[in-house]
DNA sequence: CTCCAGGTCTGGT
DNA sequence: ACCAGACATGGA
């Protein structure tokens, strides 16, 4: 009998790949990098659903992570489709798009209502262009999602890292800035100077870069002397 | 009461 | 091109 390997969740191939993808990166040359590689040995990405990561990052603008995840909930509860007793998927966003953003500011969103309500129609309008965007390499979908209300460089990367697989992305947040300004002495730099000199130090991989620096500092950020 | 939070957009130089 | 302020809301 021919049976068929049940589906496994899109991360798995990621995490088997894990080890290469990590020491490519410039650990050898980068005390920080390696000491947050040491420190973090079980850090990995997931492969999120495109649709789901933009909604996800368009709600992150100035909030802090236990509010968001408050505001991915609370649209799920809201306006997703109940699978199991109690558990509710996020809404699609042909779903999205019916909704009144004075209905969505109930789900603690804030000014970033206006964001997703205009990108909800957007994308009603062009039915593909998610489809085609996820498709795309990553200049070429980093500009396209730059269209949308409400989606920064920053947001556009984090999209492009957690939602597309593209390992080049290097989202700069508050976190990253301040590892970069502390770790790798670039006090004062500009979020888009910081950008290049991720992209350019850490190399093709350096979305995963990225998430080291992020897990750093955050447990660490401010309470560890510098390596 | 102030300040900040996985930013983006707008309107000033 | 670069630099403030505004934008909602809640927790520290």
């Amino acid at each position: 009998a021919t049976t068929t390997a049940p589906a496994l969740p899109r991360y798995l191939a990621l995490d088997r790949d894990w080890p290469a993808l990590t020491d490519s990166l410039p650990w050898r040359s980068d005390p920080h990098l390696a000491q947050c590689l040491a420190a973090f040995p079980g850090l990995r990405l997931l492969r999120q659903p495109f649709g789901e990561t933009l909604l996800g990052f368009l709600c992150s603008a100035t909030k802090q992570i236990v509010q968001i995840k408050q505001m991915v909930a609370l649209l799920a509860t809201h306006h997703g489709t109940e699978i199991a007793p109690g558990i509710h998927r996020l809404p699609t966003w042909p779903a999205l798009a019916a909704i009144p953003e004075k209905e969505l500011r109930r789900c603690l969103l804030g000014f970033r209502a206006r964001y997703i309500h205009e990108t909800a129609r957007f994308l009603a309008s062009r039915p593909c262009w998610l489809d085609e965007t996820e498709a795309l390499p990553y200049a070429a979908a980093k500009a396209r999602l730059l269209e949308l209300p409400g989606v920064g460089e920053k947001v556009a990367d984090c999209v492009l890292l957690f939602g597309a697989g593209k390992l080049e992305a290097f989202p700069v947040d508050t976190w990253v800035l301040k590892s970069l300004a502390r770790r790798y002495g670039l006090a004062g730099w500009s979020p888009a100077q910081v950008a290049h000199f991720g992209r350019t130090h850490f190399g093709p991989f350096a979305g995963l870069a990225q998430q080291y620096l992020f897990a750093w500092e955050r447990k660490f950020g401010g309470r560890l002397p510098r390596p």
